[in-house]
DNA sequence: CCGTATCCAAGGTGATACTG
DNA sequence: CAGTATCACCTTGGATACGG
């Protein structure tokens, strides 16, 4: 085979980036990190602000890409788990890596925003 | 400060997550990962299929944030430079894991969404 | 409880042509 | 060379209500 080059367009690795920084992979990524299963309501619940259409169409394509494990416990209330595969639990450094330098760097980003954005007002006042 | 956590809705960490996983942020920190200073024609011909216009507004972004440095040489023809900042740098390991787990899984990715599509159009035989 | 169905809004993205 | 200007699309994502 050729080696993955994410940099030409026609190369799929592209699709496999895209699905992981979808909105709210990394988010369901973070929860279920521990490599134990968990409820969708869950899930729903730990990841503030997510539908549960989005969430059930996130976890329905990182179930396609061999991300997420999901079984179904025939009851009532029906109960359905969701957990990592081995190929998800390899990729959970990566975006653990990514959320914390999110929050680590939070501070930091939101500082150089303030400047950047003061120093447009400040051109747009000289300029008008 | 309380301490970042990306998974309130009103963290404005997720808002810096949002950046990073824009969908050309990555490729311009792969580009600029050698810490050297690129030229907007180069960057975008390394990028495949970006556009002008997309480039300059993900180059905006970063620059906003605090991860790409703009250096303007005022000369004929013009000459505009973008490399990361010591911010930018720093979010090069993460980015570029990323990146590699999607070039390096892009087959066990893909085997699995055959199998899995396969699985649901003999569910969909199954069931018409 | 675990979704699906439906509709809708938004804005990210793209193609292209043009300018300082 | 390095962008900006326009236009339109169209996928993503959101709100809500309902079904198995």
């Amino acid at each position: 085979m050729q080696t993955a080059d994410i940099l030409n367009s026609h190369c799929l690795s592209r699709t496999v980036l895209r699905h992981l920084t979808d909105r709210w992979t990394p988010f369901i990524v973070t929860v279920l990190a521990d490599a134990t299963p968990h409820r969708f309501t869950v899930i729903k619940q730990r990841i503030q602000g997510i539908s549960p259409k989005v969430l059930t169409e996130t976890l329905r394509s990182m179930e396609r890409d061999g991300l997420v494990d999901r079984q179904v416990t025939a009851s009532i209330p029906p109960k359905v788990e969701y957990q990592l595969t081995p190929l998800g639990l390899s990729v959970v450094p990566p975006i653990e890596a990514l959320r914390l330098w999110a929050e680590e760097h939070l501070e930091e980003v939101e500082s150089h925003r303030a400047q950047y954005d003061a120093r447009c007002a400040a051109s747009a006042d000289g300029a008008s």
